[in-house]
DNA sequence: CTTGACATTGACGTTGGCGTCAAGGCTTAC
DNA sequence: GTAAGCCTTGACGCCAACGTCAATGTCAAG
């Protein structure tokens, strides 16, 4: 298949296709006029890279996934630097929520002082 | 004081106080030479700006916060436009941990599928 | 033949909050 | 007078993951 119709089954633009191909994540070979040309293997690739996308990893952190795949695994992540990211990922989110939720208290008391009784009103006490 | 004492003494570069006159947060009057004036107020303001984005608050976020300590309020958050923002950053706040806590349980599950066992030693079993 | 739907590469724009030159003007100290 | 240290405006760079346009090529249908 050609790239209009990849994009089109793994629900991205063939602008992130070229993209990904730019940074390396997925290749195509060419069809005699120039077209790239996918298979299923390459539906699979970026359904991949996608799923790891919506829950917050970046193309870097898909990279050993999808070379888990490329290497004929079943599932990209049945590889030891996928598990990596993942453990990385855990701690990177955990950070994340802990600075936030730091955060939100230090908001909170601030709207406390600013505006008392707003903390257990729903419109608030302006 | 010119720009570099303001600098100084508010923690900051002078290319972020010229930013923020730029984006209209605060505004200096100028000496005879072109130089920029500032005054005790100035610090004020900026020490508000920094304290705001600190808890992650965007200039835009600060800017009504600005405008009310220019208003002549004691504080930043004496006014209804900085209680909204805070408002409003709190359910910001708590959409994003939200999102980041489902994000860390879908990212927990593939991990536990991936290497059983991982979810409960320190080091891991890759 | 021409229209239209596909494809190609290249290059600039987006978002926030500045960092980092560049090229020059003002002031003070030696 | 000149070096040092302040200041000015202007403009490009950065980061991610593409969006969007430009100019052009390919191919099947009418």
């Amino acid at each position: 298949m050609r790239i209009g119709e990849l994009a089109q089954r793994a629900g991205v633009s063939t602008r992130a296709l070229r993209y990904y191909e730019q940074q390396g994540l997925i290749e195509a070979r060419r069809s005699a006029n120039g077209y790239r040309e996918y298979d299923e293997a390459d539906v699979r690739l970026v359904a991949e890279i996608r799923s790891l996308m919506a829950v917050g990893f970046t193309l870097e952190d898909a990279r050993p996934f999808v070379e888990c795949l490329r290497a004929g695994k079943p599932s990209g992540n049945a590889c030891p630097d996928s598990v990596a990211v993942y453990r990385r990922k855990l701690a990177e989110i955990d950070a994340e929520v802990r600075a936030l939720l730091a955060r939100r208290a230090e908001v909170a008391s601030q709207l406390a002082l600013a505006c008392p009784g707003c903390m257990f009103s729903k419109g608030g006490e302006p």
